[in-house]
DNA sequence: AACGCGTGGAT
DNA sequence: TATCCAAGCGT
């Protein structure tokens, strides 16, 4: 449905939109959907040049699926969260498998790949094929929580009423509806921003409810903040790192001058291990997964 | 339904 | 320097 936001909005993204690649009029549905699982919890600046690598090397979900699934974990660098790298390339088997080697268009077809949540299945059955779907991201949630809930950041974990909400906003012509999804997360990362708001520049001030209530400070519970340094997630990375770096299987000895605390080196290797990161040898070397 | 899961730039 | 946090997902 139509609101004092929608053409706003829509006329604020077609004057400022990021002119990013995934967005061009050249981009495949697999370019959407490469570009989504690696923005997930990461920067666009960062994910920029690992996705033109992925669509030079790989343009299409059979290229990827060729590969091992190593291949797709070394290729990801330093994006983070490693195991996306993995659900991607089985997600690229599976488009193979069970789908032609075609991206399905399907929501549900979506939600069922590794890796695809509510959110990414949304986005790209919006962004890919223009259709009609709640697209409940981090940027969206916290634009809808200002602009119409009159608070600074949405609740903890998503509710129902947020997934409402969402719908209610969202136009009834289905390109539209995608063009609008988009715009408000690019609000989102551009004006409505977490830390310092640019409402100066926002299109929809002067409708906007927290703007309104003389924009209150967040008063929920304080967000778990999340520390890294010493942790296994820290231990991990250092452990990856070394076989991503390195052209074939290591000595153990290689990890093991990684990291100094003997038991949670051993059980951030376990993990490794059990998530399909690393391969355990034979011989007693460890090498990216097969 | 909390929690674990990487990384690095910005403030 | 320490903290925040960036297009979440799976368990």
């Amino acid at each position: 449905m139509d609101s004092a936001y929608t053409e706003p909005i829509l006329d604020w993204y077609a004057a400022n939109a990021r002119d990013l690649p995934w967005r061009a009029p050249d981009a495949t549905p697999w370019g959407v959907l490469v570009s989504e699982i690696m923005l997930q919890q990461t920067p666009v600046a960062r994910v920029l040049p690992v996705w033109r690598e992925w669509m030079a090397r790989w343009p299409r979900p059979a290229d990827l699926a060729a590969e091992p699934s190593g291949e797709a974990v070394r290729a990801w660098g330093r994006l983070g969260y490693p195991r996306r790298a993995l659900r991607l390339h089985e997600s690229a088997r599976a488009i193979v498998a069970r789908h032609g080697g075609r991206v399905p268009e399907s929501h549900a077809d979506l939600l069922a790949l590794p890796g695809i949540g509510a959110y990414t299945a949304a986005a790209v059955a919006s962004f890919a094929f223009r259709q009609r779907h709640a697209v409940l991201d981090t940027n969206v949630r916290r634009v809808l929580a200002r602009l119409v809930s009159g608070e600074e950041f949405p609740p903890r974990s998503q509710t129902a009423a947020e997934v409402r909400l969402a719908e209610s906003l969202l136009p009834a012509d289905p390109p539209t509806a995608a063009r609008w999804s988009v715009a408000v997360m690019e609000l989102g990362a551009l004006i409505c921003t977490a830390r310092t708001p640019r409402c100066v520049d926002c299109p929809v001030l002067s409708s906007c409810a927290w703007q309104a209530a003389g924009r209150p400070a967040y008063d929920g519970p304080p967000r778990r903040g999340q520390t890294y340094a010493g942790t296994d997630r820290q231990c991990r990375g250092r452990l990856l790192a070394v076989l991503r770096d390195a052209d074939g299987p290591v000595e153990k000895s290689a990890l093991d001058v990684v990291w100094s605390d003997p038991v949670q080196r051993e059980r951030a290797l376990d993990g490794l291990v059990a998530d399909g990161l690393v391969d355990p040898l034979d011989d007693g070397r460890y090498a990216l997964p097969a």
